[in-house]
DNA sequence: CTGAAAGCGCTTACAG
DNA sequence: CTGAAAGCGCTTACAG
């Protein structure tokens, strides 16, 4: 920078002034001079060194429970495009569904200076809101919000979700409708359960948030002449599962057995058969929550997540002509 | 820090040398007062500070072409893993398959002064490789490296991969097998295809690199009664479209068509019916890659992507017992 | 084993 | 409209 001010016979606050177009007007003949000299001589600025005096990195922390999940993982790419359309940079982490893990990616990435945090589904036990917080420096939860976090979460109004997935399948003439639940009742999942057990008689289904849990499970219940007709699956991975254990047990999906998955991850549209889901819309969470973090103003109104009927429901699969995903 | 210093009553640069154990020794009375006084202040050691000080971030900076790819995302996990396990934070970001914006990701990447740049399955055009070469920051290329770009590349043994499926197909009595490409023959792909040609007389397919049009196609050639009885595909991508297709079409996988694909990343464990693959040794891959960035030393042998039957070769799908991926 | 101080590359009051 | 200079929070020669 002091070589580009000597090159174009000013001072380093004049280059600074043209580099980042203020916070001083700078004359003409003087910016084009800088210019030209930054350019003869290949000058880029040093963000980081930026940084250390603005005290503002351009860099947010992304904090995810397990980017294997498809769902996690297109929530992550939403984030990281809505940062990137804010001209902020993404540092993230997997915290592997561990607590300790989950701390220790807050507490570099607070080390790091990042100017925000953003958390998709986190952990109980770590409370990265309360670390951000005691940096000065903002958190928002997305999908899920620990009981024992504070700060803004942007969640989807998953109660109205399930009973549209439920109206769904009983418009296809399903009576008792089973649910497919995780291990605990913590967070979105949880009130996904207690809205399926409002609007619905069916049995309670559990197991882990794996493909491989969900698949085994279903074969077990095919095994044992235990399955449902309907199925509502709390996950997309979940849902995979499902569709991999009928696959292997023989089950004819959506005949034997129907479903419909309650994340709706844009992977779920080349399942076979196609997945009928209830889309969490991701691009509106991912735009708020990063404008919250941004701007620090608060809304946790759920947004909407609309049923998307394919496959699995029993409605007819209609032929798509290379629609995109 | 300078608090701390005066607390402990010593000096700044002592306090360097206990937060970073060196690289001077301090007597164990005075590192204990340091401790001490900066237990009491919460102090938290400023990452860019001390990354303007000591040239170097901690940073590493990840290119992706695309994350909706299940198998770059599956390599974009087990490189932040690697990076992590070598105390490395991670900046990503999605170029979209865009040159234009693959650059402008790498140069965002070279001002945050990160310590090195890996790109998966970079865009032609983009010289990601000259821009950080320029910075004098290292570069690796991981999958694909363009014919313009230099520097190191971590390769999976393609051909031989290929060579694999073919002749586990044609164990399965298949004579005649198709292979479904992308719409060019750059990087890996080509190298696949030409392999695939080598190996097996058959038909060459092509359509992009989304699961749409390779469900699209699928469809396409059974309305045409073109369908082969083998297919290897290129990607994970299209091999999870193809399957989605078939079961529009009601094509039975295996009966109908057999169907290898030659990413082989976790997700095709799960699919209807589960995917044969070879499958690429990312865990590996991404070790190599971060290793090679870090040390700056080369090793272009390929690594090996074993053959991994599940069901839609033609074996008997075997059951699995809660497995994991 | 320790301290005083320079300096990393910027931004931004302060002064003109 | 512009310049000289302080200072962001560290690390690391230099000197003892």
């Amino acid at each position: 920078m002091a070589d580009v001010a000597r090159r174009a016979g000013t001072s380093t606050a004049v280059v600074s002034y043209v580099m980042n177009d203020g916070p001083r007007p700078v004359a003409v003949a003087t910016r084009e001079r800088v210019l030209a000299a930054a350019a003869d001589l290949r000058y880029r600025p040093n963000r980081i060194a930026r940084a250390l005096r603005a005290r503002r990195t351009g860099v947010a922390g992304l904090i995810l429970a397990d980017a294997s999940n498809p769902y996690f993982a297109a929530l992550a790419r939403e984030i990281e495009r809505a940062l990137a359309d804010r001209d902020t940079l993404t540092l993230v982490g997997n915290a592997g569904h561990s607590p300790a893990r989950q701390k220790r990616l807050a507490e570099r990435f607070l080390a790091a200076q990042v100017d925000g945090l953003v958390v998709v589904s986190a952990e109980g036990g770590a409370d990265v809101a309360a670390e951000a917080e005691a940096h000065g420096t903002r958190a928002v939860h997305v999908h899920h919000r620990p009981r024992t976090a504070h700060g803004p979460l942007v969640p989807a109004d998953n109660a109205a979700a399930v009973r549209a997935a439920v109206d769904h399948l009983r418009g296809h003439g399903h009576e008792r409708i089973d649910f497919l639940s995780g291990p605990t009742d913590a967070g979105p999942v949880g009130v996904r359960r207690r809205a399926w057990a409002r609007a619905t008689p069916g049995t309670l289904l559990r197991c882990t948030y794996s493909r491989a849990d969900a698949a085994d499970l279903t074969e077990r219940l095919a095994a044992t002449d235990t399955l449902p007709s309907a199925l509502v699956v709390a996950t997309d991975e979940q849902a995979i599962g499902v569709l991999a254990g009928a696959c292997r047990a023989g089950v004819a999906v959506p005949g034997r057995l129907a479903v419909v998955s309650l994340d709706g991850a844009p992977d779920t549209a080349y399942t076979a058969p196609a997945l009928t889901v209830t889309a969490q819309p991701l691009t509106a969470m991912a735009d708020r929550a990063v404008d919250q973090l941004l701007t620090g103003e608060a809304d946790d109104t759920p947004l909407t997540a609309p049923l998307i009927t394919r496959a699995t429901c029993g409605c007819p699969d209609r032929p798509r002509s290379g629609s995109p995903r």
